[in-house]
DNA sequence: CGGGTCACGTA
DNA sequence: CGTACGTGACCCGC
């Protein structure tokens, strides 16, 4: 690979028939028409479909290319050509000279050229763009195009969402096909195109043609060995060799058509201010749809005022130097890259003295500025893990190369052997991902610039790169730091035009900046050892259960969603006779109707935005206050059903739908840098929401199941964390004691609330005060209070009195926690996690009085992740000191879920157990309550 | 198609 | 008018 660090300008050319139509079918023509009846949907999603691509792809130069009414020569050649499209509907085609009327009004050039299709002034234009030294982009959705694909054209080939377009290159097409994007034609012909009423030869798809093709080098010579073919295939060949030759002269497109422009001539970003705004007016665009269109097509315009605003002036461009082998890489690494810290003991180091830790070893702002920085691109899905590229800078220099290349793998696994500890990354967790897709290991790293800027300001949201630098260097830090120069002006990020190699230098230079930036404000806030002794070593653990995955039995998730679908179908069929009509019951706007003005109910609740709200209370109480017998009594019931049954399908649906075909497993993504609180979330697919309330929902947790060569699962769960935290920082004595006496912490709570012997408090004495405690740390009203409770407030309020008069200190600590937070601005959890809380100080009481609510909360419930992070830190290393093979596969908040190996129970439990109490030492026990069985239901305890 | 709203699952 | 999340369905856009 040879890096070039010359630029080139993009060109996109856009087949304008093919997005037309796309945004045609894809918005409803009902909701897009002006008042005299004019369909504009094909209009309003052309512009915001094209408006994503400029934005996402930023092309210097963009064309248009149409058909033009009327035959073509392909036509004279094959009568029946393109005798679907014609079919156009007229509300389509209607629109399309709306489409360039708006296009001109933008400033963006469309072409069409008499006699030819868009598809030969799209090849033209490409063909042009080429010679003129462009970087191609042809955003199609025709495959024809796939015939342009070279190393400097890519096709943009939209999905089923319009959005994940797919970068059709060469290495993308062969993997596709298993021919060269030149040999793709000749596919084609064979294969026919139904989309244009083109027939191939019967029998022969995509498999068929590529493996003539790879066996005979071309379409001539398939031709000219027909005769050897065997088989009904062979001979269907010999039938069609006339339509197969004429597909080929048809699909074959013209690339030197005289269009009379030049690439050049395809700037854009001058919009006409008043053609477009009466254009739109015309056709009724909203105020918003205006601005946010003449914004994204008039860029360029007002770039003297917006490039500045998003270039980087911290960022350092660096010098790339070329790599030859792997022992340029060598010398280069032993040049540039510094080895570890001597002197720290690493990133990983032991929890296992978590009750002296000290926050030892708290600057990290030298190293880090010493430190080199690797960017790994590629994808960091867990289950689809890929590397496709990586950057290392180092100082002023950095190389970029292939990872998975295995010439340099031994280069690459002594560096990150031996010199990780001195590497700055973004994304610790995805690097792994990547590298380990590339077959790569890196054991720790020194600093990660995500989880660094999830530490400093966890309320922001957005981990890519890309948001982290426009937050981070292109904003200061709560007005801290005037932002030492950093000497030079940097490049602007908004230059896309550039080849992936230079762009992975880029980021890797945006990466290294990034991480000189945050370290200083790290150290400051003594957050260091956050990063590196928790954040950072879950970063690990959580990449090995991503990797490893959950073992689900897909028959018992089929059976359960057969059972669900069965009864919320039956439900449905029940509540539409009930109702006398058929209905969308997942519609609250169409329940809503048939409830409240159908039914003549009386509405309880209005939602936010003025409508009634159908939720399950509500419903609930409509249901109980309806009459026995009527038919709104039951609707309302079969509605109640449907609801609860209708979600648990969705449930299964997403979890079956989930399941990765290569192993059987669901691999979700625990994000780490998303909640305010510095809990983990999980996505793709959420497996901390998974039904646990009730007997029915509780039956999906029976389709998780212990993997090949398991023989159970293991669940570990915290008893009351967040009230033993509590406990522990308020230093309240009754409360310490009510968890060191080891008895029911709630009877025994509410025998001191109550002032009655531990044996006669009630179960709705105990009810009452579990209620009360885990309201707390909630920041609960006695309004809440009594409303959960069924009590009136005044009963409320005498139950709050009478337990902070008995918990006198947790009451003194939760006022002394928002007063803190008022002083500093912030909240901190055990482990200095911070929490911003600037409407503290709102005039808004509204806002005032969630922002208290939420100071309350976030220590303890920060705090609590705090310990379960190290818990899980340990219980992995206690299993791998162990040499086990058991494994810890789910987190859910104070819950890990562990995957057992055969002979290996009672140890894997005990020390996952023990990891989990001595996490952290408190003034009160850490309580672990687990259970062991053959799936996560039959676990719990 | 993409974004907002509603409803609802978890700790 | 308790905290913290993620997801799916519907509906709208003009």
């Amino acid at each position: 690979m040879d890096p070039s660090t010359t630029t080139r300008p993009t060109l996109l050319v856009v087949d304008g028939h093919s997005l037309a139509f796309r945004a045609f079918y894809a918005l409803p023509v009902d909701n897009f028409s002006t008042e005299d009846g004019q369909a504009t949907n094909a209009v309003y999603g052309f512009l915001t479909m094209l408006s994503q691509v400029i934005e996402t792809e930023k092309p210097d130069r963009v064309g248009i290319a149409f058909d033009v009414k009327g035959g073509t020569f392909r036509n004279e050649l094959l009568a029946q050509y393109k005798g679907t499209r014609e079919a156009a509907p007229e509300e389509l085609l209607s629109q399309l000279p709306l489409i360039q009327q708006a296009l001109t009004a933008l400033g963006v050039r469309w072409i069409e050229k008499t006699g030819y299709e868009g598809d030969d002034v799209i090849a033209t234009l490409a063909t042009m763009g080429e010679r003129d030294g462009c970087r191609v982009l042809v955003l199609s959705g025709d495959r024809d195009a796939f015939q342009l694909i070279d190393d400097d054209v890519t096709v943009l080939y939209p999905g089923y969402h319009f959005k994940d377009l797919k970068h059709m290159d060469p290495a993308a097409v062969e993997a596709k096909y298993h021919v060269t994007p030149r040999q793709y034609p000749d596919l084609a012909a064979l294969r026919g195109e139904t989309s244009d009423n083109i027939p191939g030869v019967p029998g022969v798809g995509d498999g068929f043609a590529a493996k003539w093709i790879n066996q005979y080098g071309s379409l001539d010579a398939i031709i000219e060995h027909a005769d050897e073919i065997g088989g009904k295939k062979g001979e269907a060949l010999r039938e069609n060799l006339d339509q197969v030759r004429l597909n080929r002269r048809v699909n074959t497109l013209v690339r030197d058509l005289d269009l009379g422009v030049t690439i050049d001539d395809l700037g854009y970003g001058h919009a006409d201010a008043d053609l477009t705004e009466r254009l739109f007016g015309e056709l009724q665009f909203g105020e918003r749809t205006r601005t946010k269109l003449l914004a994204s097509f008039n860029t360029a315009t007002d770039a003297s005022g917006r490039q500045e605003e998003s270039s980087i002036p911290a960022i350092v461009e660096p010098l790339v130097d070329t790599l030859t082998d792997a022992a340029s890489l060598s010398m280069w690494i032993e040049q540039y890259c510094p080895p570890a810290d001597a002197t720290g003991d690493g990133p990983d180091r032991s929890l296992d003295v978590i009750a002296e830790y000290d926050r030892q070893g708290m600057q990290c702002a030298d190293a880090v500025r010493r430190s080199w920085t690797l960017y790994v691109d590629g994808d960091a899905k867990p289950g689809h893990a890929a590397a496709r590229m990586a950057a290392i800078m180092a100082g002023a220099h950095a190389v970029v190369f292939d990872p998975a290349d295995p010439r340099y793998h031994d280069t690459l696994r002594a560096l990150l052997d031996t010199r990780a500890g001195s590497m700055s990354v973004h994304g610790f967790k995805e690097s792994l991902h990547m590298l380990t897709a590339a077959g790569l290991r890196c054991p720790s790293v020194l600093f990660d610039t995500n989880l660094a800027g999830y530490l400093i300001d966890p309320d922001f949201q957005g981990g890519s790169l890309e948001e982290c630098a426009a937050h981070f260097l292109d904003i200061h830090i709560d007005g801290h730091a005037e932002g030492p120069s950093q000497g030079t002006l940097g490049f602007e990020d908004d230059d896309q035009d550039e080849d992936p190699a230079q762009r992975c230098i880029d980021h890797a230079a945006v990466v290294a900046a990034l991480a000189r930036r945050l370290a200083p404000e790290i150290e400051r806030r003594e957050q260091y050892p956050l990063l590196r002794d928790i954040e950072l070593p879950t970063s690990r653990v959580l990449f090995h259960m991503e990797r490893i995955g959950a073992s689900v039995d897909r028959a018992r998730l089929d059976e359960l969603h057969a059972q669900f679908a069965d009864e919320s179908a039956r439900m449905e069929a029940i509540a539409e006779r009930a109702a006398g009509r058929s209905l969308n019951l997942q519609s609250p706007k169409q329940l809503g109707v048939v409830l409240f003005e159908e039914m003549g109910l009386t509405p309880t609740k209005k939602t936010r935005k003025g409508s009634y709200t159908t939720n399950a209370a509500a419903l609930q109480m409509l249901y109980a206050t309806s009459e026995e017998g009527s038919k709104a009594n039951e609707f309302l019931g079969a509605l109640l059903r449907h609801r609860e049954t209708n979600k648990l399908k969705q449930i299964v649906e997403t979890l079956i739908d989930a399941i990765d075909p290569k192993d059987g497993r669901i691999h979700t993504t625990f994000t780490q840098t998303v909640t305010a609180t510095g809990r983990l979330s999980s996505v793709d697919p959420n497996l901390q929401n998974i039904p646990n309330r009730n007997a029915a929902g509780r039956e999906i947790r029976s389709g998780f199941v212990p993997g090949d060569g398991f023989v159970d699962l293991l669940s570990a769960d915290y008893s009351q964390v967040e009230l033993r935290i509590m406990a522990d920082l308020s230093g309240d004595e009754a409360l310490i004691e009510a968890f060191r006496s080891g008895a029911d912490f709630h009877r025994y709570v509410a025998s001191l609330v109550f002032g009655v012997p531990v044996d006669e408090v009630t179960p709705d004495e105990r009810g009452r005060v579990k209620a009360m405690s885990y309201g707390l740390a909630y920041g609960l009203s006695t309004y809440g209070l009594s409303k959960q409770l069924g009590i009136s407030n005044g009963e409320a309020t005498t139950l709050r009195d009478r337990y902070f008069e008995t918990f006198g200190k947790v009451h003194d600590y939760l006022e002394s926690l928002v007063a803190n937070a008022r002083r500093t601005g912030y909240t901190e959890t055990i482990f200095g996690r911070r929490r911003y809380f600037p409407d503290l100080n709102s005039p808004n009481r509204q806002r005032r009085d969630a922002a208290e609510r939420g100071a309350l909360n976030a220590p303890i419930q920060g705090s609590a992740a705090d310990i379960m992070k190290i818990a899980m830190i340990r219980a992995d290393r206690a299993l791998r000191d162990a040499k086990l093979v058991s494994r810890v596969v789910l987190q859910i908040h104070d819950e890990l879920v562990v995957e057992l190996a055969a002979g290996e129970v009672e140890e894997a439990t005990a020390l996952v157990k023990d990891a989990m109490e001595h996490a952290v030492d408190l003034a009160v026990p850490l309580d672990v309550s687990t259970g062991v069985g053959v799936d996560w239901q039959r676990a719990a305890h």
